[in-house]
RNA sequence: CGGGGAGUAGCGUAAUUGGCUAUCGCGCCUGCUUUGGGAGCAGGAGGCUGCAGGUUCAAGUCCUGUCUCCCCGACCA
């Protein structure tokens, strides 16, 4: 492929509105351009990369008996109806309507098509297990796309969906699907982590998400040295040490215009350790109040999911002023029961003598007891994990933390859609059961991307050998030259031949905008061909992860060699 | 959804209290000279200043509306 044949446009300088640094040099690079907010065109160059990322993920998914299929884009809204997600998906749904005002939305995931694919096809155990996935463009109306092609509102995905027997049968699977995830990770040169998760709109009863590790990352992810990981809204919190002083009577104090647990600490000259937070939320239009120790914060995801609520939100003020009849700052568990289900977290069932709003303005009450001065509805984890939480899997480490970027995302789904879309099949006895699924997701755009976070430097990507758009570039320095083309076409086909993707830059430009292009693009392998070298017998041969200085002069022949060895062709 | 900022050539940008033919760099085209880490000289093409109204002798600049983009916030009682 000639460079001066292929619209590679670079740029010196990035858009302006370019945010992160991989968003930057994809369009340096010349492989994407943005549309609109959240929209790409991908150029060829970005071509080539996604298609490399879809070849080992397809390798991979053929390996564990994965089928190729190709679902529609636009999705009726009956389907979705059927499983109540139409209303649960909320606002990212993109939908449209037809001539006839029919509705329908773009496919953000396809749960619902599968599953009504199968339920038509599959009747018997002997057509169980099967594993259909497709690459597609993904539709999701995000709040705010940012960070190019990492949180677009179009993506390219590969979303795959087993369907078994029985849960022992999608257990077995589910191993295999995370060994392949964990492979393409690996294939794509990752520094990553598979951990625990919260499964989200997508729903199911478990979920892993492979988190690329980088400091840009979105998500948060608690970890330990003995194994245990998991994304920052799912990892779970062990429960604090029961506190051995005597119970007192509770009693009233003046706390003057003092609501936040922090200035209240300070005001009493406490410990926000002492405090019962009171957090007043909303639920599906229904009051609730969540408990939670006032050094530790409410996870409002899994509040939402102990709940088993569609909408969560925190109270409007106007609601905490008529529950408790006093302003945002100086609510309380303490006379709330009667009025409104309480959920205590596991942090506040061993806090002896706490601090509470005592429910009237500018008063907290001190040295209540749980069960004592208040009761509760129910115990549960609902906090988030935090610096200095003990891991809850070898209870001996404390947890670290570090930011991913999620680039994939696995999940046993169990009955969830065959039982509310009714897709069952006959076992051996003839008795009816639901289909038992699993659903395994992955998005290449945001490889790409994450990529390049993990691998570049200031002038510009450093493409791992696996997905480069291109293995190795040929600098002709001077093309024009009758003996530079020779060898220059002689490496080419020799390379071609043993299928290796090889870019000539034949253009007639100097030799120091093809080396900053060549870096620019990150092709992983710089062949350069010049003729003062060339005198000599010899062109040099680069890596584009080492610096200048490692260049090696090599004849045509070994040059060619030592490629076909790093490839292993 | 709330608040703030910004839209000028493919990219990055300038334009004083409203004032002359809308600036400069990169990129692009032509020619000459150069030729191993973003060359030099000369010449050239490219703009409905986001869009629609308004104020004015005069609008990129002021006003109104609208669209788009970016940033921050989205509540820890």
């Amino acid at each position: 492929m000639y460079f001066s044949k292929m619209l590679i446009p670079t740029l010196r300088e990035a858009p302006s509105d370019a945010d992160i640094i991989s968003a930057k040099l994809m369009i340096r690079a010349g492989m994407i351009r943005k549309v609109a907010s959240g929209l790409y065109e991908f150029l060829p160059l970005g071509l080539r990369a996604l298609k490399k990322v879809e070849n080992i993920i397809r390798e991979e998914m053929n390996a564990i008996d994965g089928q190729e299929v190709s679902l529609p884009l636009i999705f009726p809204k009956e389907l979705w109806l059927e499983t109540g997600r139409w209303n649960v998906y909320g606002k990212e749904l993109f939908r449209l309507k037809d001539r006839k005002d029919a509705e329908f939305c773009l496919s953000p995931t396809a749960e619902e098509c599968i599953t009504d694919l199968i339920r038509k096809d599959i009747k018997s155990y002997k057509q169980l297990p099967l594993m259909l996935y497709q690459f597609g463009r993904k539709f999701r109306d995000e709040i705010r796309p940012r960070f190019g092609v990492m949180r677009s509102r179009e993506f390219v995905m590969k979303d795959g969906y087993s369907f078994h027997a029985d849960e022992t049968d999608l257990e077995k699977y589910y191993k295999r699907a995370f060994e392949a995830y964990t492979n393409i990770c690996e294939r794509c040169g990752f520094k990553f982590r598979a951990v625990e998760a919260a499964s989200g709109a997508i729903g199911g009863s478990f979920s892993h998400e492979f988190m690329v590790l980088a400091e840009t990352g979105e998500e948060e992810i608690a970890w330990c040295s003995c194994g245990y990981g998991a994304n920052t809204e799912k990892a779970e919190c062990v429960t604090c040490e029961l506190e051995s002083s005597e119970k007192l009577d509770a009693e009233e104090i003046l706390t003057p215009g003092i609501g936040t647990v922090e200035d209240v600490a300070k005001f009493l000259k406490t410990d926000p350790k002492k405090f019962i937070k009171t957090m007043i939320y909303t639920a599906d239009g229904k009051h609730v109040v969540a408990l939670v120790r006032g050094d530790f914060e409410i996870n409002e995801i899994k509040l939402k999911s102990f709940l088993a609520c569609e909408e969560l939100d925190l109270a409007a003020e106007k609601t905490i002023n008529d529950l408790t009849g006093a302003p945002l700052g100086f609510a309380g568990p303490v006379n709330l029961k009667e009025k409104v289900k309480i959920v205590a977290d596991l942090s506040v069932l061993n806090i002896v003598n706490a601090v509470t709003g005592a429910n009237k303005k500018d008063y907290h009450l001190k040295n209540v007891n749980i069960n004592k001065d208040f009761q509760y509805d129910a115990v549960a984890d609902i906090r988030k994990i935090t610096y200095g939480d003990i891991c809850p899997r070898c209870k001996k480490n404390k947890v670290s933390f570090s930011r991913g970027i999620e680039i994939g995302h696995i999940f046993k789904l169990g009955t969830k859609y065959s039982k509310s879309m009714n897709a069952s099949y006959l076992d051996t006895n003839g008795k009816e059961n639901f289909i038992v699924m699993g659903c395994y997701g992955i998005g290449l755009t945001r490889i790409l991307a994450a990529t390049i976070e993990q691998s570049h430097d200031d002038n510009g990507i450093i493409w791992p050998d696996n997905i480069a758009p291109f293995e190795v570039i040929i600098v002709a320095v001077n093309f024009v030259s009758e003996k530079t083309r020779e060898v220059t076409e002689k490496i080419y086909k020799e390379l071609s031949s043993k299928g290796i993707d090889v870019l000539i830059d034949d253009r007639d430009e100097r030799a120091g905008i093809k080396f900053k292009d060549a870096d620019l693009i990150g092709i992983p392998y710089r062949i350069t061909i010049g003729e003062k070298n060339l005198a000599e017998g010899k062109v040099e041969l680069k890596a584009r992860r080492d610096d200048k200085s490692a260049v090696k002069l090599l004849t045509p022949e070994e040059t060619i060699n030592e490629i076909l060895k790093i490839y292993g062709r």
